[in-house]
DNA sequence: GCTAAGTGTTGCAAAAAATGCAACACGCTA
DNA sequence: TAGCGTGTTGCATTTTTTGCAACACTTAGC
């Protein structure tokens, strides 16, 4: 390391006890290392070496300053070796601009997943408005951007584009829970429980009974995941999520039944990056982990 | 500080967020740290900033990379100031070399004074045998040597050369114990405690106890110092120390009284140092301020 | 006391690294 | 599309580092 060069000669110096001796350990002649050591103690304002017939030796200010040459050479190497970790998966940073909706259903269970084999890995995931996510991408305050509606801005890459089904959640007590498939005016019939207008869901189920000329008022609007939950565990009508939304929250009072074939058209859930912008590697390494989940 | 001026650079291009602002605040050109940035980055092997068309932005690397500049950067100004301390006498280390007596009997109280003074300077005191002491400055293992006799290597220079008078020690319930000065002869009628053949002091009490034809048979021959002075305030004798000798030991039933004038030669005191070498600034100070408890 | 061998240090020339100048490449905005 | 801002590169110049040869000092052996 070439900027270290002069205390790595220092070190060499001190542990030889002698500016020959050390010289040819580094391979260059006594007189540059002598030059080198003369620099550093003008620079220091202060001899750090003794000089004696039979060699040298640090004086009180050398051991103070081989002390931080060694600390600072310790460190570097930690850091270095923290480095190349970053060039592995082992270690890194993944932050990720979405949708509330997405940040409450969907990537907890991605990320706990993921972090569960690389617990190096750290997270930062920031919810906007829809209009706001792709912006951070350009901001180059996210690594990626991860929403429901294609990806607009002319810098923005896509790198997963991918079907999400709509499944229902009821309580196991629930007179439909039995059925292997739902028909979207059985729901509508029982009551559902809808998240606020503007949400993804909510535009996909409205859709579809527009589609088939029902009448859709949910019997619930609700937004928080946890207390839609609550809601449909103690029997009070149907929620509707993703089908790779997470479910596992303990929860043995619930169970998840697809719509038939058809009934609710699906959404497409779109994780892009910033053009021509080479991740690092663990944000590439959770994109394609994600593109996996999703995929099964 | 030339030896870190690429630590420099990389510093304040990371808080500039631009090569060419940074640039204009260091007062070079782009041209130069651009390259050494890139040169840096080679040498680790990785990237460490992420360009950008409005700019630099560090990456992952770079901020654990920043994060090691900074605080080395923080600890080399750290040790500086400790440094700038060893010019002063606030902060150093006095390395000694001595003989048991005088490390037990002369220094405690010397060094217990200096170091009230300047807390920050740290004392390394070794005994030998008296034909050791000098060979510890001879390699470079001392800044001083304090023994009783001449200094005799010819590299030893004389820093201080004194006389040290013997003073009788004893309990206050003693019947000498209220005169002004005794003589050698009532010493050894009521019993003397004396050191082991060999200590300094011994060899003085003998030669005079020969020279007056008094037959010096010691009452009790101890060698540790807290040892001979619970004897003497137990009455059980007289014991002999140097004038300057360590008595604060909060032993109030002790009182120390002179020999007369000539009863018994003082000894010398001697403190040397390597020839031509220059004594770090605390070692200097110390030799000062013994050299006043000395002549007191 | 002198010589040889070992040490650190210095004058000056040569080599290497750092820097500046000018231009290029790219992205963004009006 | 042109202009402006950014980072980057080829090449010349400047600065720093290094090597060569000699000097200065100390120590050990004869």
């Amino acid at each position: 390391m070439r900027h270290m060069l002069a205390l790595k000669y220092i070190d060499a110096v001190a542990k030889a006890g002698s500016i020959r001796a050390a010289a040819e350990i580094l391979a260059i002649t006594p007189s540059a290392l002598n030059r080198r050591i003369l620099a550093v103690e003008e620079e220091l304002g202060i001899e750090i070496f003794e000089r004696h017939s039979l060699g040298v030796r640090l004086n009180s200010a050398g051991e103070l300053f081989i002390q931080h040459i060694r600390s600072q050479m310790a460190d570097l190497e930690r850091v270095r070796s923290r480095i190349a970790d970053l060039s592995g998966v082992r270690l890194g940073h993944v932050r990720i601009a979405t949708t509330k909706e997405i940040g409450a259903n969907l990537l907890p269970k991605l990320v706990q997943d993921y972090r569960t084999n690389f617990p190096g890995v750290t997270f930062a995931i920031e919810t906007f408005a829809r209009n706001e996510v792709e912006r951070q991408l350009h901001n180059l305050d996210a690594d990626i951007a991860i929403v429901f509606q294609p990806l607009r801005l002319a810098d923005v890459h896509t790198l997963i584009h991918t079907q999400q089904e709509i499944h229902c959640l009821m309580s196991t007590a629930h007179p439909l829970a039995k059925r292997s498939a739902l028909r979207l005016v059985d729901c509508l019939e029982y009551g559902a429980i809808l998240p606020p207008r503007g949400d993804g869901v909510r535009e996909l189920i409205e859709a579809a009974a527009v589609r088939k000329g029902l009448n859709c008022v949910p019997a619930v609007e609700a937004d928080d995941a946890t207390l839609v939950k609550n809601i449909a565990s103690l029997n009070g009508g149907i929620a509707f999520s993703y089908a790779h939304a997470d479910d596992n929250q303990g929860n043995g009072d619930l169970v998840r039944i697809p719509l038939h074939q058809g009934e609710v058209e699906p959404g497409f859930l779109f994780v892009g990056q910033l053009h021509k912008r080479t991740l690092p590697v663990a944000v590439s390494k959770f994109v394609e982990e994600m593109r996996k989940a999703i995929d099964q």
